[in-house]
DNA sequence: TTTACGCTACTACCCAAGTAGTATTACTTC
DNA sequence: GAAGTAATACTACTTGGGTAGTAGCGTAAA
């Protein structure tokens, strides 16, 4: 249980993900409340998801009056990675370049991102 | 059948697209021997795998001597565009500069790569 | 003309994600 | 203490990806 596929998250589990984020602990309830689905979601879908998602050791919880407190077992940090590295990896061999290259070719980029990113690489070449 | 999901292809569908990609046409005998997959896959898997593709949108094909010709039914470049958008949708709200921000900072970067980036935002710049 | 071979067709699984209804349990409130 | 309420437990079903075996059918070779 210790490894978790996490560069494979599925559409509703990456949405829960996101809310417990944001919260130290959540019951499903409040996961329900503020999860941004087009479609309401019944409220045992969600609890049912949380128990998936706890087998595969991408939740924990605890109970505490006669409630399920879950919170995130892996950090977004970990989940953002993994997922953007397989999709390099799947896309562009891997190559850094050529996904950042692609996505400035294909998107929209307002002066100010252009600009930001701009310092960014600057940074990151002052560290070499 | 317009409008395949392009944004959530499976692991071997992605591949046997990118096979596909490299060839006008080819067989499943062709797509088999052309995989790149850590274990060996049945000729069968491909052909079944293909004609669920074929079903999808994603692929068609033509009868020459009694054998299927495949071919790509959607651009390389639009499944691409299509999966990092997505990616960039889920994780980053859909900006571009977090996202590319992010590959930066978790990634190792070579300074060739860092040359690249620059120029290329730079060109982009002088777009505006 | 029989046999072997190369293909597709058909069928059948397994698994994970997603979706949700019904049952049960325990606490709260009259 | 009966009834309502809120939570989890259990069960079930649908889809799609992935994997592959077996059947059947033409064509080519012996």
């Amino acid at each position: 249980m210790a490894k978790p596929k996490v560069h494979a998250l599925g559409e509703l589990q990456l949405k829960i993900m996101q809310v417990l984020w944001e919260y130290p602990e959540a019951t499903v309830a409040e996961v329900h409340k503020n999860l941004s689905t087009e479609t309401e979601l019944a409220y045992t879908t969600i609890a049912t998801m949380l128990r998936k998602m706890e087998a595969r050791g991408l939740v924990k919880y605890r109970i505490e009056d006669r409630r399920f407190l879950y919170r995130a077992a892996i950090k977004a940090e970990e989940v953002t990675r993994k997922m953007s590295t397989h999709l390099v990896e799947r896309l562009f061999e891997g190559s850094l370049a050529d996904m950042v290259s692609h996505l400035l070719t294909t998107h929209e980029v307002s002066r100010e991102e252009l600009d930001k990113l701009e310092k960014l690489i600057a940074a990151r070449k002052k560290k070499l």
